[in-house]
DNA sequence: TACTTTTCTTAACCTACATCAACTTCCTCC
DNA sequence: GGAGGAAGTTGATGTAGGTTAAGAAAAGTA
């Protein structure tokens, strides 16, 4: 099993001495999500973190007039969960799906919350993840008030490098907040 | 010195002996900020957490053209910091304003790390606060892309009752993300 | 290979919201 | 308590980006 990433992905942060990889290592699960599958829909309860080895996955929302709303996107090396589901154990809004096939690792909900207490080093580590998304969360909400959609795809080109190349640039619009065709004739404008 | 509010602000998510008490309120600092006086101010350093015991922070950014857009509001028996400039001690982009005279307490980033350390619980607070606002700040996200003005001003009324009356409307306005002349005709209709 | 489906492009027209400007009402502070 | 600034209103006009639609290109499927 591959679990080189996700210590390395851990290691950024907190040290691990070999017991504790083990016991968290211990409580990972393998899952596959093939292309265009969907790892959690709108209305599940979300409870797994689940932690991306290879392929990509998008997050996105649908509004009441059928419109997808890309949250997020998690290539390789990157964690996704509808935290809100995952919090609170209600439904959830949020949708996941796989853009090519893709292998998570999965951590329960139950799991996280035995390793706060067994390994509290654990609770540092999720409390520096979870401040690392507020900040870019409120720094696209500022983005989203201040700036043009052009000046928003050049934040998501530097932001996103790889990801420019690999995504439908569909999924680019609806991130940065406008329609696949003003996004077109944007781009032929650049 | 009036400890209470925030002792059992902390209450909600933790559970602190008398002594775990002391330790935390010894490292707080009581500031007040006039009306219209800055607690934070943009390219600052953020340097401590605040937390708001009376009146009222508001916490904006100004961009390009000079225009202001509030990210949060901060009535009392809330939280405020630019997390950005907090966590990485480089410059931040937020500004931070008292909307009228306001007492914060304030803990210190030093001491915020020492508190991890000696009373690891705090690190499960901060956690939990973290993730609460990371959740607020995605669904505002989510408002932004895929309801009107108009369905975002409702949403803000649920959510802050209390400020909808305190409030200049220009500030719910940026609030929003609409200008204060479309706010006021928005209303008019409404 | 051909067939289907999805994605991308282009064009004409539309709308939610912005901008500018002038006026009124409300605070605030001397 | 009154003067001066800030906040709110209202109207005319402007624009970024949306909508609809239809065809072209690309990618998945068999």
């Amino acid at each position: 099993m591959p679990f080189t990433l996700i210590l390395n992905n851990i290691a950024k942060h907190i040290h691990l001495t070999p017991d504790e990889q083990a016991i968290f290592t211990g409580m990972l699960r393998t899952q596959t999500v093939k292309r265009k599958q969907f790892w959690l829909s709108d209305g599940d309860i979300c409870k797994h973190s689940a932690f991306v080895t290879a392929g990509c996955l998008r997050g996105f929302t649908v509004d009441k007039n059928g419109i997808e709303h890309v949250l997020s996107f998690a290539p390789v090396d990157w964690w996704m969960a509808d935290m809100y589901s995952l919090i609170s154990q209600k439904p959830g809004i949020l949708n996941v799906e796989a853009l090519e096939d893709t292998q998570i690792l999965l951590l329960s909900k139950t799991n996280q919350e035995i390793l706060y207490k067994q390994i509290p080093k654990f609770e540092h580590f999720f409390r520096v993840l979870v401040e690392n998304s507020l900040v870019a969360s409120q720094q696209r909400l500022i983005d989203g008030l201040s700036l043009t959609a052009e000046e928003r795809y050049n934040n998501f080109c530097k932001r996103y490098p790889t990801l420019i190349y690999t995504l439908p640039q569909k999924q680019i619009a609806s991130y940065i907040g406008v329609t696949p065709e003003f996004f077109s004739r944007m781009r032929s404008k650049m």
